[in-house]
DNA sequence: CGGTATCCCTGAGGATACTG
DNA sequence: CAGTATCCTCAGGGATACCG
């Protein structure tokens, strides 16, 4: 029974270290927003209007606030053109490509699951 | 500028049908507690009530919830053993285990993100 | 033991109007 | 153009009590 309530505690740690790192990952990628826009920007560079058009839906609230998140966890750029009127551009940072393998990795298995349960529906 | 616009459509098309697995699958894994359970149940099989102690925190209530929408997406399954009292036993599925991958990165990446944001914290 | 049923609260996100 | 400011809604989740 010892044995027993030492293998749980051990478990739980296990789990609880392993979760961490995995919630930071989430934090950054999950809402609403973050991900449309950072697959927006690794087409290319954009400018807040064009970005507020190609993220569907997003009012200039959320594009603001999500970019200067992102900017803050540095995974995207923000250049200020000092031109009349000002022109701001956004960039993927080389750090923010970086997420592209776990992206990548979440489409393939969310493609693969939207299969399957396709499948069942029928 | 017709070509810029054409580019534009493109790009957003582009963009929308890669969201859409991305988001499946982060309707799986987001939330506060479908992950904690998820990790807890790849250390073994577990009972309802060794759950409820292993993921600190959580209320029955949301356990039962989160327990049963993975269950339907048949990432969990649940055996009822018929005893006196009843025993409720949690697993992972086979089509379970195939989230690992994705875990892992995860993981990986919310890791080493970690030890970048402490190393600029200092 | 393995859950439901209720009621409640917070915060993510939306709508709209305004500004340097 | 590139945002702020304000106000508001709603769903995810918590607390507590109860049930077969």
């Amino acid at each position: 029974m010892v044995t027993k309530v030492k293998e749980n505690e051990r478990t739980h740690e296990t789990c609880t270290k392993a979760l961490i790192p995995v919630r930071d990952a989430l934090d950054i990628l999950s809402g609403k927003w973050k991900l449309p826009i950072i697959l927006a920007l690794q087409f290319g560079n954009k400018r807040f209007s064009e970005l507020a058009k190609q993220v569907h839906g997003i009012t200039d609230k959320m594009l603001s606030k999500e970019l200067r998140e992102l900017e803050m966890n540095e995974l995207v750029k923000r250049t200020v053109y000092d031109t009349v009127p000002v022109v701001v551009e956004y960039s993927m940072t080389p750090y923010g490509e970086t997420l592209e393998k776990v992206i990548e990795e979440l489409q393939i298995w969310g493609a693969q699951h939207r299969k399957r349960i396709i499948r069942k529906g029928k």
